[in-house]
DNA sequence: CATGGCATTTACGTAAAAGTCAATTGCGCC
DNA sequence: GGCGCAATTGACTTTTACGTAAATGCCATG
């Protein structure tokens, strides 16, 4: 596991720009470490875009993200704080069950798609 | 099965403006009838809106959201676009499938997150 | 026939999520 | 110590997906 990853080592990995990262950067929802003035990305940052990443492909806005990010982190230390963070984390599952549901239905529909295409190339006398 | 429905009746079923509805015209996305200058919806003008919204909460674009619908649509007549067209749908098909792996693992995270948060409760001693 | 309640069009406004550009600044290296 | 390159900051711009306001049409109802 590497020390620190730099800016750009990250912008190719995840193919998204400095400017993006700096972006998240402002919006708190990552924090790397500065040598002077330069951002060195520790293990968890990276794993953090990770996440933002996954977070972006599903749909979620920049405030749905953190409100995730927030979630993974150590659980809170009073009782009324607890119970929210699960009731918080129940709401997104519940989100996120919506979401397959969506796509399943997607899928299928999609490839009920397909097979109408490929029918109609075989109609045609197209070898498949 | 409804003859045509009109565009409030619509607002409220998908709780969106009529604006939305608007917009999603100009898009070309849907096209519903007219009786003078008002707009009537017909049953496929429905379905179409809830292929729509579904896109939406997977978090495509209205451009993707129309590929995806033009997708569900009769199979072009020439086999050039018809492989084309099934070229395509694999593509989608491909990032629906990166989608479910997204929320596989972030739903995974969750219920992480969430056991943590249970635990912490039962060493608080709270009843669960 | 005027009032209320939807509906429509046109036009401008806006928030989110970056993109783009310019002007530095720091660092490794010869 | 000068060069080049990567990184930084800040300001302005852009795109997407609607929101909002103003002016007006249409029609049923009392």
């Amino acid at each position: 596991m590497r020390e620190y990853y730099t800016i750009t080592e990250l912008t190719r990995e995840f193919e998204i720009s400095t400017r993006t990262l700096r972006f998240y950067e402002d919006e708190g929802l990552i924090q790397p470490v500065r040598r002077g003035r330069t951002r060195l990305f520790r293990p968890s940052d990276r794993h953090l875009v990770k996440q933002i990443m996954r977070g972006k492909r599903l749909g979620f806005s920049i405030s749905e993200i953190r409100e995730i990010i927030q979630m993974y982190r150590e659980p809170p230390g009073e009782v009324g704080q607890l119970k929210l963070m699960i009731k918080r984390i129940e709401e997104k599952r519940g989100d996120l069950r919506q979401k397959r549901r969506d796509l399943e239905e997607t899928l299928a529909e999609l490839d009920q798609a397909e097979e109408s295409c490929v029918e109609r190339l075989v109609e045609l006398g197209v070898n498949t």
